[in-house]
DNA sequence: AATGAATGAGGATTCATTCAT
DNA sequence: GATGAATGAATCCTCATTCAT
């Protein structure tokens, strides 16, 4: 039965049971077991693959920072003025594939997971100065020095925004959500906050 | 050794060995041995006074939850305008006491333990809800009708630099944080939004 | 609070409470808080008084044991022959005090805990020698030799009944258990066996 | 080591090993760590196959009533006339592998686990029911409509003996108890009771 | 490649029992 | 006499992880 080239399609069946089963549990308690059983694989085969829990943790992580990382970047390609920019990378994070239940969830978890372990940490924070850098790099037009300061504001209510839709209260989605960001956005540029 | 009337202070001490635990272990996985050694007594005793680990996390966040609350009360106290009171209720979140490491670090888990144990749920919304409708009251006058949706903004910004703050990324000092919402709320009130 | 003489009453107070609650609970595994509080006392008092949990349910057992010893003795003084009197022995093990829910259970646990506990073998050994000597003597007259056999068989019908009793199956009602003992008697006594 | 096709082979061990410890113990307080160490296991492996220690128990029951129940299918199979069947039914309740030291120990404490796990309360039911059942079908041609209420009785007895065999008391060997029993249901047939 | 078998380590929980008041 | 306070010891159970096949 074992196939050749089985391994990515695995690695990859493991990583989706993982976000699910976080989604589902609502925290980080899940077992290998459980992930290997919905991945339809043994355990014994997640750990072969990943060594260990805490890697499969991470793997999920970079899966789903990756996928915003695309989603960032697609929509980039499209924009052409800094406010057009701005608007793609805001909506970006909000897209469904980003903003439904279990990924959102499971970012919460990573927001813990990043407090425990380092590597967990290092991710977040590539991932938070990416979006920071995005961010600066298209403000800088718009309100200048402020820039900096602009950006933190916005990834900050942008992380309020995911935080809150985590608990089920505030918006189910993604529209609204980048909707609030974008006016807010609009109040900061008027007079250069 | 045993004194009468040792349950409130055990019960206290116990509040406060879990909230720093969990502070120092940036997660939800403690022991209750651990905290009842930090407490000084025996994990039997604690399980004698709250029942079960749950109902420990569930009284810490019931104190974090009271405490803020206590905060926010008496800021509102010495505010006069709707705009010190909006001051006054967003800088009490900030607060030295609400805003060390270890309470953060309780506030995000609990974020998680809301996901999971309905009971938690229900506190943080009681605490969102109660949050919201200060800030609505005082908005009111000022905004009029957008101010549930102001309210919102202001409270996952809010909730956004709490998160960021948990993550050791972003701001570490109140004053700064409180600086931050205050500002956004300026532009939100320059027009009306 | 405490009064005079109380102990007498605590005591007793305490054995019924085991007695019910081991009924209630359809085993051993009572523990000596849930009996302290039906008895309305603290379990540190009921260790007080009997030293230990041990104790408590050999007092419990001393208890049934002297109450069915009572309930024959006062059956007895009224029978004249000795067909009477052995009516009397079969009928008092199946009288309403002793064939209740409560006792029936306890009754079969005291059967477990004749097994572990040197002591309440004992106990149990005295009666059922007791109930042995109380059959022989009045079956000598009646089938001579044969008569410790014939006693041995009518004691095992008896606790069979008691134990099916005990399990909810079979007759719920002394009466029947009685008659039926009674007629198993009557063809024993027919040829002599 | 590990070897496929393990898992009945561990179970068979772990069920007798189960009837071994409450055997010794007298009871049902026995620890699923001395069960799997007696079965040359770890506990951990005994929960992985029976998922925790009531079904342990139940499955040791399981075991004592298939074993007693293929006894007494195997004694009818050599039974021309009824009251061959009676026998042949009396007899195996009382056949070597049935009433040794352990089982009989076993038997008396899954008396008292009937009353507080439903389970077990059901599989000693069937049992009770296949026995009388057995008893009603041969009884039938020889005392007609009493052969319920004689059923009742001989099943009675039965469990009394095994009951007081328990005990330590009373006949050690099935050969006496058969033979018991065998007796009482000359007498209760001589006359159709 | 993949898995069933197996376990060590650890944690929540329960409870009898002790003791100072 | 009576109890609240407190704990050590035990036990069930879970789970990540390892290993031979």
């Amino acid at each position: 039965m074992p196939k050749l080239g089985m391994e990515p399609i695995r690695r990859e069946a493991l990583v989706q049971a993982t976000i699910a089963e976080i989604g589902d549990a609502g925290s980080l308690d899940v077992t290998v077991s459980r992930i290997a059983r919905r991945a339809g694989v043994s355990a014994a085969l997640a750990h072969h693959y990943f060594g260990g829990k805490e890697q499969i943790f991470l793997a999920a992580m970079r899966h789903i920072l990756a996928q915003y990382g695309a989603g960032v970047r697609l929509a980039l390609a499209g924009a052409r003025t800094p406010r057009a920019r701005l608007d793609a990378v805001i909506a970006a994070g909000f897209s469904p594939e980003n903003f439904d239940e279990a990924t959102i969830g499971a970012w919460l978890n990573f927001y813990v997971q990043a407090r425990v372990v380092p590597e967990a940490g290092r991710l977040l924070r590539v991932y938070q100065r990416r979006l920071r850098s995005n961010l600066v790099h298209d403000l800088r037009p718009l309100v200048g020095d402020a820039a900096p300061d602009v950006a933190e504001t916005l990834a900050a209510l942008i992380d309020g925004i995911y935080i809150r839709a985590a608990l089920g209260e505030g918006l189910p989605d993604g529209a609204a959500a980048t909707a609030r960001v974008a006016r807010v956005l609009d109040r900061l540029l008027e007079t250069g906050e």
